[in-house]
DNA sequence: ATATGTAAGTCCAATAAATAAACTCAATAG
DNA sequence: CTATTGAGTTTATTTATTGGACTTACATAT
């Protein structure tokens, strides 16, 4: 299959893999998460290389997730922002960040704390369940294809809804 | 920086992308979270191509995500498995899932559904605190970098406490 | 006024990675 | 015997990524 052809793909993940799936777009929006707004921040922060940096800021624009803005006229100058669609990536950052830090951290710990302000304590991320609010055990999940005939309501979520008990 | 550098990053989310930032990798971890486990279905299913796919599947064992299981001895046939330190991405492939559904799904709805078996319901995940138990808003988290000449222990998380209330 | 610096890229040649298609090996089924 | 299945490997080609230099546009210091 050539690459682009997993866009077109039925599978959610394959289609996340189009946006997402390279070697640099994760870290990037970390960054972003944390932040970080400007290419030669990126590039400083991150060591990448300025065409494969242009191009995944390009990709992130292109599919949404990222938006440029015009911060200064003369000279002209640029930011990259979160569209709600890319802060719709939280989760799944907070995720990948925290298995990072559970398997690959030395010694003296995570290199970066996050705190909840709303209980002020470091925290990670645990995936409840959107219905009934408890925790969700892996092996408590059955996942199936959707039936042929039947149809479902896509998945409508408010922007922040992952914020806010269903 | 070259690519296998990142690996040598302080930065969580840099160590997990030398693990998982591919186009596949991602694609391939769902079907094994779906019950897959052969090579010739991860090839059928995903259409990657044999080269690549063993290449994804033997850096996932390098890392110790996946472990290979001979099943039958005669003729030999092999399985791949999730680790305890695989399983651990359960809740960022469900983020990841579900931010495809949410926004690349057809009209039909999303192409896999999720049941959690314990309350009965389809379910999306929601991102909790694992300290005081409620949802997280991506805007009432503050990052910091962990202090200098401070220690903290690595966060240490039994195997399954994404799923047990903290 | 010239030189230096900053921000945001693009261009280019070299290297590294991903691809499809064919091939291997071991065994079983007809 | 021949075909088929499973699990890969080999090879040649195409595609992606890299570092480094270059560009454009303005600002600041000498």
């Amino acid at each position: 299959m050539k690459w682009d052809d997993l866009e077109s793909q039925q599978c959610s993940m394959a289609r996340t893999s189009a946006v997402l799936g390279d070697r640099w777009t994760l870290v990037i929006l970390s960054d972003v998460f944390l932040g970080v707004r400007r290419f030669e921040d990126f590039q400083k922060r991150l060591g990448i290389s300025r065409t494969t940096l242009a191009s995944r800021l390009k990709n992130l624009e292109d599919h949404g997730v990222l938006y440029q803005r015009q911060y200064e006229e003369r000279p002209p100058r640029f930011e990259y922002r979160l569209t709600e669609k890319g802060l719709g990536l939280y989760p799944a950052i907070v995720a990948l960040l925290d298995w990072g830090d559970e398997h690959y951290s030395d010694a003296a710990g995570p290199p970066v704390l996050r705190r909840h302000k709303s209980c002020g304590h470091d925290f990670h991320g645990v995936l409840h369940c959107s219905e009934c609010g408890e925790p969700v055990n892996p092996r408590d999940v059955e996942a199936r294809k959707r039936p042929a005939n039947k149809r479902y309501p896509a998945v409508t979520r408010g922007p922040m809804s992952y914020a806010v008990k269903a």
